[in-house]
DNA sequence: AAATACCCTTAATGTAGCTTAAGGGTAAGC
DNA sequence: GCTTACCCTTAAGCTACATTAAGGGTATTT
């Protein structure tokens, strides 16, 4: 069953017992989702946490040229989640796309708090999911402002070793703030080293 | 009294009622710090929120080459925290050091986890804390990867006016990712425009 | 099987931002 | 009030990265 994908997810933080597991399997929908299809798009309101099971999405802005700018990548076993939007109620600013057919876990606002409020399990568990992408987050601004496109390209490669195969340049170059083309050319220099 | 600054910050979320005052107040510990002075040092694990009541924080790591970038800037009404460290207790990366003479208020783990277990209130409000800060963190990698040096100057201006005459010049183009001599440029071509 | 849309690479040229060096200004500490 | 340390600016030359253009390769769609 793919909803154990989700289910044991939580065995990286506190783990579920049965009936919690129950609880949450009551209150999230599994949706198909197609390659290119968009589960969030600029201007909505984020209405769930979603969980990806299988497949992988990428989150994006797009500038006022048009280009599109990578802000996260998210596969088996990672949550999406626009937070602004979702706490806030405004209107996003971002799309999540899914770059391959995937399956992914939703849960909503009214419960998601419900879970927040009469667990504390719950509470800890996406507290610390929410931590983990901080301290990403923390990191890749460190490297924005201290490092060259090569160094944090092969951060990149050493972070996600798994998605390099799955994801074009184009969309790597995208993430790591630079153009394809300079991405082919620092590429072309490690591969002399 | 200085610790109504601390107090009334959570009028800007769920306020607090007197007996919850009462608890917040009993829980955490004045300090007052000098200038220079550091409250968190790499390598150390940070046992504290803190919240600034006045003064002026930055929070920085240092490359290898023994180069400063700053992470952020805290100034009166802000919090602090190096997420990593403190709720992994893993060393920490960074440093957090007064910028100006400041009085901080420092809550420990035990105490904070006894807040967010008693009353929701506490849970809801910590947790706005952490999303403001991810969604700022957000936005602060969207620019890095898709604005000019220019245009980060530019929103950093608006958005923290209040920093501007406070901070030397240096500092900011610390966090900017740039360098001082590049942003004595920046500046003045925008005052020639 | 053909057609279309991506995708990757190379190379020439242009620009944003770094490095080094230097001089003068201003604030902090004694 | 002096001194020291830091800070801001300018400018010349350099490097990292962007832009434009072009050709060939590989999926996806029809």
């Amino acid at each position: 069953m793919i909803i154990n994908k989700l289910l044991s997810n939580f065995d990286n933080y506190l783990p579920l017992n049965a009936a919690e597991k129950e609880d949450l399997a009551g209150r999230v929908i599994e949706r198909k989702i197609k390659r290119r299809q968009f589960i969030l798009q600029e201007n909505d309101v984020c209405k769930h946490y979603t969980f990806v099971a299988e497949g992988c999405f990428k989150k994006f802005q797009v500038d006022e040229k048009g280009t599109e700018h990578n802000l996260q990548f998210a596969a088996e076993g990672d949550w999406l989640m626009e937070i602004d939007s979702f706490y806030f109620e405004k209107p996003s600013r971002v799309y999540i796309e899914a770059i391959e057919p995937s399956v992914i876990f939703q849960i909503n606002k009214p419960n998601l708090y419900h879970l927040f409020t009469n667990n504390p399990k719950f509470d800890r568990n996406f507290r610390v999911i929410v931590e983990n992408r901080f301290v990403e987050l923390e990191n890749r601004v460190l490297q924005a402002i201290s490092s060259t496109a090569e160094e944090r390209y092969l951060s990149f490669i050493k972070h996600y070793p798994h998605l390099l195969s799955r994801l074009p340049n184009t969309q790597i170059a995208s993430y790591l703030g630079i153009t394809p083309e300079f991405l082919s050319k620092v590429r072309k220099d490690l591969s002399k080293k």
